[in-house]
DNA sequence: CTTGACCTTCTACTGCACTGGAAGGTCCAT
DNA sequence: ATGGACCTTCCAGTGCAGTAGAAGGTCAAG
């Protein structure tokens, strides 16, 4: 399978395909004589458990860590489970913090609302922020 | 006021001052003979504006923007309104895709809490991701 | 008169995950 | 044999909000 073909059929590009080998994440794929990369079907799996790495919102540093266990021949279940844990308290961290400002920026806007110009001084810009 | 005297005064840094002056937040300040930054009690009233605008999230394009109609010589009160209707809009969907979000890595989470590594087949990296 | 804290400008770098473009090679159909 | 779609490498840029550091100037205290 040729790169752009790689690309196709995960839903990527090939920049992201070459900057992923860069990165460590995909292993150096076969060349053929001419030297263009050709991949195996193992390397859909990977960029499948990459995906789904992004959509649980790890970082690439961190998905990289959970290929290399895996590569290293042992299984990363325990890895995987900690960084869940990890990310699930960071998730928690982040709604609270934008609930909170969600309350302040609505209390804001409401006043704002109801804004007078004509009270806004110049020395605040704008009172109502 | 010297630049750190007002970086002081405001909780920033000098760096961040300069970097401000440059971005067009601040306006250029006066100097004294040998070269040194001088500043007046207004750009204390400034940077607590952007310090605001900051904390509840815009951009410092956005707060600019503001700034902006401000030294034109209007009362930007409405402009605000509307930065705020915007941001408020996607703080919403901002909470709205993380909680969707935790939904589906607390499940993950639970699933990695019972792994059995064993059953983790290597082509797939980590069935629990 | 020197030390140290402050200031100046300038360039370049950080993190994150890509993205863009140039210059050139390959492959296949027409 | 030529056009176009694909591939190669390499370097540089994106966005955001700063941050780091070098080389040098200024000022007050001791």
């Amino acid at each position: 399978m040729r790169i752009g073909e790689l690309a196709e059929a995960t839903g990527t590009t090939t920049k992201t395909l070459r900057f992923y080998e860069d990165s460590g994440l995909l292993p150096p794929p076969e060349r053929t004589v001419s030297g263009y990369r050709d991949y195996d079907q193992d390397a859909i799996a990977r960029l499948d458990f990459i995906r789904r790495g992004r959509a649980t919102g790890l970082t690439l540093a961190q998905v990289r860590e959970v290929l290399d266990i895996r590569d290293a021949g042992t299984a990363p279940c325990h890895h995987v489970k900690e960084l869940l844990d990890i990310r699930l308290t960071a998730l928690d961290q982040q709604i609270a913090d934008l609930q909170a400002l969600r309350t302040n920026v609505a209390h804001l806007r409401d006043d704002a609302a109801q804004a007078n110009p004509s009270e806004c001084q110049s020395k605040d810009v704008c009172r109502y922020l």
